[in-house]
DNA sequence: CATGAATGAGTGTTCATTCAT
DNA sequence: AATGAATGAACACTCATTCAT
């Protein structure tokens, strides 16, 4: 993830005590912040975006207002850290597939990185739309995101070269890199009723690999 | 798009003097709003969304802030309007080559899509990424242009069975949907650094045929 | 009823057409009045001191917001006017009564005040409350009608001196004047459950006659 | 006085630090509602009901508006407040009265009343009246004072049984409320010129009694 | 360290009032 | 005469943020 203006704060704080305690802080600091994201996505579920306001999450997380302040700078950067969690989550479950299935055949791993994708966001899918489409966030994340899908996809398809014809890298990436997220995408949050979710998995992997041997 | 509650408030307005002057009044009330979401697009694209405010908006726009309120009910309204607007045209844009490009192949078609879309959003991309995210917006807005996009699809694909297999056309839609959107809207925001626009829309078009011939 | 600031706007729109129709327009703005004071009622009936605007004041008495200001020169007159109407007809009331018993006896005359008095709120309780305590009014008003009713007062018990121990005329008055008020009023808005609204009557005119006798 | 909602806020946060500084906090929760509560009644001297906004409240008072809104729900329940406060007086001065008069006639009883309810109004007539004719209230308020004037009456007069012949209690008790509060009202606010205040208190005591031994 | 009392700038919104037609 | 479109001052209220303790 780039480096991000809103980290600043807690970066202060956390080099203010550099030397006695060092892990154990850190520690404390990583399950503070996780705890008032967590805090953030219960108002945002229970009550929407309008009623996630700072005393609330502190309220909520079980923290004091002040101590979120030691470690979120203002209030959107609570956003931008919400949304980096989530880009970062995904970004593992990518790099995960990737390597659990480096053996196996192209359409295997399309397959199971679509499930990995897709799964992740069934769970909850109105809460993702919210953090889609009410809660603000850097554009800056999202390409983040796609810059690791990108390199992993590459390793991927670089790794497999005689699965598929050759032919410019460049263009293939991007496209498999939007095909993948439109499709896992769309399948939880735009998929028409008639179409059931694991039709829609089997489908996206079919135009993946379309695109691909094309 | 689904009737909006937001207009309602002109629409009563306009009903109440049906006899004289209905089509000034109705001319009056449209160059308006007009003025009103180029304000805002201004502000947004000035400023940012934080500086958004009704009082900014309706000196922008160079009315009363209560002339706005005569015809957005709230702020959010003014938002959901913008998004509105932005589908309507996306929306006309589409169904126009659909008409235009009847008689051409589905390639031929597909290109003109491709390149009407982009060509929409290229003009500002900055204006664009604000509006997804940081702007906040219904979903339904997405899904009401997805729904219009899938028909004109259905449209333009089963009046050319012979270009391509016959499949489960639910599917079909489905996937075409999301690519057209995808390889568009990421042709314009995500594309690396290294893919020239046009090489973005050619690719764009190969991905689509190579999934509906398949 | 003392000059009041507030029909000065009125007044002037009145002295402005001297010449002709003038008896038809008298009538005209005479009826205007009335339906605005009767939309204010109905408003304030309906959904409370907190929905009476000018503008929907306007709308429910169906004339124009100018029109209504023609009238009455600003809001606040809107419920002096109210204040003035009640005072007004309660006037008329006490004096008529005084006049149709000038033969009979204190106590009947008393207890036909009572009757009248109460009778007059009795029909609408809530509306009368509402009047005292949430429509903001110049004391004046209640002023201007006890004095009226202290007029009436002194001259039933001149008039029947036989009936009265000869006192302190102004004190006898005042008194007389607070408790019919007091008594009525209180039988109408604050009578303890158990107590019959004709037994509050009863003992009304009980008090009144024990304090005049005494 | 009913339990108030607008009390909640401040005795929730109380609540919540049960051990330490309780009683500072009571003290200064109370000090600071009181100085709300003084701005308010400065403000209406001085400058009238139209005057009195939150800001300038809270400038008056000295504190932040948002100081304000932690002890204060909403403007309205900054008059019902005030008229809590102003009944809440009262019905302690009546209750006083009553029990340092316990031993003393009934004439002297109601002598007492009657002198300690007229002179708490009479330091500030303009005000009480203000507050009567412009301040919105809830009728409420009115009402839970005459039903503790009520009780305090029903102990005096009970207590005396011998002074006066046995009649209807419930019908005594709702006359002699009336009166009592009407004639010391009336005295204050509505005494023609030529009674002076002492010929008020003395005719409100003698009408009293003669309803009470009629 | 940690708190949470206190702040006050800034917001969305209403509605009394005017005045061109 | 009569309208009602248009205004914009003013308001109640919120909430991100600070800082004394």
């Amino acid at each position: 993830m780039p480096r991000q203006a809103q980290r600043t704060g807690a970066q202060r704080a956390t080099a203010r005590r550099r030397t006695e305690r060092r892990q154990p802080q850190q520690l404390r600091s990583r399950q503070t912040v996780e705890a008032i994201l967590e805090a953030v996505v219960q108002l945002l579920q229970k009550r929407g975006v309008e009623a996630v306001t700072t005393n609330r999450v502190a309220e909520v997380a079980g923290v004091s207002i002040g101590w979120v302040y030691q470690y979120v700078p203002n209030k959107r950067a609570l956003f931008v850290a919400l949304h980096d969690r989530h880009v970062e989550q995904m970004s593992r479950l990518v790099e995960a597939a990737l390597i659990t299935h480096a053996a196996d055949s192209l359409e295997e791993l399309l397959s199971q990185l679509v499930e990995a994708m897709i799964d992740a966001h069934a769970s909850d899918p109105a809460l993702y739309e919210l953090l889609l489409t009410e809660v603000p966030h850097r554009a800056e994340g999202a390409r983040y995101f796609e810059s690791r899908l990108r390199a992993a996809l590459r390793l991927a398809i670089t790794s497999r070269a005689k699965e598929t014809p050759a032919r410019d890298l460049e263009r293939t990436l991007f496209v498999v890199t939007q095909l993948l997220q439109s499709l896992c995408h769309g399948a939880v949050l735009h998929r028409p009723a008639r179409l059931s979710l694991a039709a829609a998995k089997e489908e996206a992997v079919r135009a993946i690999l379309a695109y691909l041997r094309s």
